[in-house]
DNA sequence: AGCACGCCGACT
DNA sequence: GTCGGCGTGCTC
């Protein structure tokens, strides 16, 4: 019986996006969740799609048929349709551009169009240069791939494939394949195997069964490395029935050593109490968020683990999440140690084939732990009790591609559907989370004290204002120099924090002012030593380094804008004295802030210098004494969440003091000493900030009292980027004069932050409003009819909500 | 986005 | 009369 099926298609765009009725031949084994080939559009190209609902009932109108099933097995479960489906009507994306989101690159196939000769066909009719098409074809055995073939030989094949002489297909390949390993065993026990009817056995064999009688069924590359016998040889065995093979299925994944001792976790008096009280919130079965906020070094950590190790024994599953597992590899140790295999770690330095299998353990509920970042919070775990996210104002939660997702919100919406508990961890949270976890709609934990009652470091605020007054134009201020003198004499180490993102160097010709910019993009190009080389960050594109200007000859300057200038001033204040540098530039080469780190570690290096990459986890016994070079640069900066971002920063990097036996001291650089954010975060004193920022956002109407969404143009003519954009804000604005929608505030067009990225200009539309369906519904109607018109080919409309930067 | 259909001007 | 130019509209 043929069957009809509701199929998201993938050629579908976002103006054209939604189910597509097909039929499905009664032959293919149709299921839901299965990819299939589908003829889509008046061209009838091929396109891959995924079936959503079967129904029997019978189509009113003519509809086209299935081509092949692809998958034997559903590639998504109908939780994760749903949640697609979820993806696409709040971050404007297409149904399959939210499942690409969703399943791992591993699952994914290539597609390439084969054209192939029709078998048994003689066409009489062919011009001349057909013919030669089909020699050319029938000498590469009948077929080719569109890809290497001549661009004008497509037209030609397009008729040919009308006269039904060739056949166009699209040919699916897999990335990544299931790595398997021959296994072999014995049939017999070895006792009949040795002996078997008396004749004599070869030495060789003998061995062969006496290796398998010590270990059982083992691979048999193994087997053939420590015996020494050759596979040929196996073969021979299980032909006179000796062994046999088998195929089992390999994770290419590492391996975690349990440890007793790690599984012992003791909690302290307010640990226990937390960990209760989220723990009774777990066993409510009612989806929940709880905020758990807790001063650096409280052991929000220690919390975790216990709260993981009761989910798990109840039977359910437990996630982590953390904003950039390399930075914390005793996080991945201590999880390891605790759970060994049943964990899956999930960053970014995983290679596709891991990723994949990790992914295929979480599905099969081999793996009930997942312990990773962003993406990480769409791991297929089933019965999941908690999700935990630590270092919840991290802004790399947030996806800075489309669909412009939220690891928060997507993990809301798990804990909603599993009846799950979320557990945002921060010692500075957002804004948005503190203010709803004071109203109310999120429970409250706190831990108030540092694990093992270490005192807080005592900070010291020097104005830097004070310092140029006093002759000192440099970086370092008298104080912060005194500071720093003790630690070295003291064989005491420190860190030196520069509150600047990426930090990098440029070229400046020393005579005209001439900086190299890219020539596809709006930025200087940025200086790499490690290859000698100016590059983009943003497309890629790099030169070699110029040492003279290309305009008047002049001696080209490094210019050292962030910490390589001041590594400069403190070899000249401290001579002799060694500092380790880490920055985008340092730690460019792989492995390389590993490296930097266990340097600093074990060769006791008295200064570590560094950007945002020094602020977060580190955890070194020895450092006393932290310096912030200058806590205003990112605080005067045009974004709702600056003072927020400096307070986090701060807080976390005088956090990183006195964390061994001996207390701690902080010194922060400041032009605006009187400033409410550095004052409070000084003081550690979160609640102090707090209550001065929510003021000051209900007042300009910031998050959490709207959301602001960014509509942004795309295109290669900066004009008719801006033409579209002026449009966008029209259709805004007459929406805006009806009520339905609420307050809507309209702002722009403006250049978006980097204006022309690879030749394409970006300008945008602020649409301040309520995060609603409603208002959701007029942004997703805006931007079908930007893609419906005309005009606008060539273009693209996409939209983000409450971005970061 | 991609492709066919259709309605006009230059050619065999 | 036909080939091919691009404008227009649809995609189960």
């Amino acid at each position: 019986m043929t069957q009809l099926a509701k199929i998201a298609v993938a050629a579908a765009t976002y103006a054209i996006d939604k189910p597509y009725d097909y039929l499905v031949p009664s032959e293919l084994p149709s299921f839901v969740g299965a990819r299939v080939k589908v003829p889509f559009g008046r061209g009838n190209r091929q396109s891959e799609g995924v079936i959503l609902s079967l129904s029997s009932c019978i189509p009113d109108r003519p509809l086209k048929s299935v081509l092949a099933v692809l998958d034997e097995a559903p590639v998504i479960t109908t939780g994760e349709i749903k949640l697609a489906l979820w993806m696409r009507e709040r971050y404007f994306c297409t149904f399959y551009e939210a499942m690409r989101t969703i399943l791992p690159a591993g699952v994914w196939y290539h597609y390439k169009e084969v054209y192939t000769l029709t078998p048994g066909i003689e066409e009489a009719r062919l011009s001349a240069e057909e013919a030669a098409l089909c020699r050319f074809l029938k000498e590469k055995g009948g077929s080719a791939e569109a890809e290497r073939l001549l661009a004008d030989a497509i037209p030609l094949l397009k008729e040919l494939e009308r006269r039904g002489i060739v056949l166009r297909e699209a040919k699916s390949q897999r990335s990544i394949g299931d790595k398997t390993v021959k296994l072999v065993s014995l049939t017999v026990d070895a006792d009949t195997a040795l002996f078997s009817g008396g004749k004599k056995i070869s030495p060789r064999r003998r061995e062969a069964i006496q290796f398998l009688r010590e270990v059982g069924q083992t691979p048999a590359s193994e087997l053939c490395y420590y015996t020494g016998v050759s596979m040929a040889l196996l073969r021979a065995m299980e032909k006179s029935g000796l062994v046999t093979f088998e195929e089992a299925e390999q994770y290419r994944v590492p391996h975690y050593k349990k440890d007793p001792a790690a599984a012992q976790i003791t909690l302290n008096e307010e640990q226990q109490q937390v960990f209760e009280q989220i723990l009774t919130e777990i066993r409510a079965g009612k989806p929940a968020v709880t905020l758990l906020q807790g001063v650096t070094g409280s052991g929000k950590t220690q919390v975790y683990m216990r709260l993981a190790q009761s989910v798990l024994d109840a039977g359910q599953s437990v996630m982590i999440l953390v904003p950039e597992i390399a930075l914390t590899p005793q996080m991945m140790e201590k999880f390891g140690a605790c759970f060994g295999n049943q964990v899956a770690m999930l960053h970014s330095s995983l290679h596709l084939s891991e990723r994949y299998d990790q992914w295929k353990r979480i599905r099969r509920g081999e793996a009930r732990i997942v312990l990773g970042t962003r993406s990480a919070v769409f791991a297929p775990l089933s019965r999941i009790g908690l999700i935990v996210m630590d270092e919840e104002q991290e802004s790399s939660y947030q996806s800075m591609n489309a669909p412009f997702y939220h690891a928060r919100d997507v993990a809301k919406y798990r804990c909603v559907q599993e009846k799950a508990v979320l557990l945002l961890g921060s010692a500075t949270p957002t804004v948005e989370t503190a203010y709803f976890a004071k109203t109310g709609v999120y429970q409250l934990a706190q831990l108030r004290r540092r694990y093992n009652e270490k005192q807080l470091p005592r900070v010291v605020i020097s104005d830097l204002r004070q310092e140029l007054r006093n002759g000192n134009p440099g970086d370092i201020s008298r104080i912060l120099y005194e500071e720093l003198k003790k630690n070295i004499d003291s064989g005491e180490q420190s860190i030196l924090f520069l509150n600047r993102r990426g930090s990098s160097r440029m070229l400046l010709c020393g005579e005209c002012g001439f900086v190299p910019q890219c020539p596809r993009c709006s930025v200087p190009l940025t200086y790499h030593s490690a290859n000698g080389r100016m590059m983009c960050h943003y497309c890629g594109y790099s030169e070699k380094s110029r040492e003279v200007c290309p305009d008047c000859g002049g001696i080209m300057k490094h210019v050292g804008v962030g910490t390589q200038k001041i590594e400069e001033e403190l070899h000249r204040l401290f001579p002799g004295t060694e500092v380790l540098r880490m920055d985008a530039d340092t730690v460019h080469v792989s492995n390389g802030h590993e490296k930097l780190l266990r340097r600093f570690r074990e060769e006791k290096v008295p200064i570590l210098l560094g950007t945002q990459m020094v602020a977060k986890g580190l955890d070194f016994e020895n450092v006393t004494l932290v310096g912030v070079l200058a806590a205003d640069l990112s605080l005067y900066v045009d974004n709702y969440r600056a003072a927020e971002r400096t307070c986090s920063l701060l807080t976390q990097v005088v956090g990183r003091a006195g964390r061994g036996e001996k207390s701690g001291r902080a010194v922060i650089q400041t032009y605006t000493p009187g400033n409410d954010v550095i004052l409070a975060a000084a003081d550690q004193d979160y609640e102090r900030f707090y209550d001065a920022e929510i003021r000051l956002r209900r007042v300009r109407n910031d998050p959490p009292f709207s959301d602001q969404f960014f509509l942004t143009v795309v295109g290669g003519e900066e004009g008719q980027v801006l033409r579209a954009c002026a449009q966008l804000r029209e259709g805004l604005l007459s929406a805006s004069r009806s009520d339905r929608f609420g307050e809507l505030e309209i702002l722009g067009p403006a250049p978006a932050p980097v204006v022309k990225v690879n030749n394409r200009y970006r300008y945008r539309v602020l649409l301040t409003g309520k995060n609603n369906q409603s208002v959701r519904g007029l942004i997703a109607s805006m931007m079908r009819e930007f893609a419906m018109k005309k005009e606008n080919h060539g273009m693209n409309l996409y939209t983000d909500c409450n971005i970061a930067d």
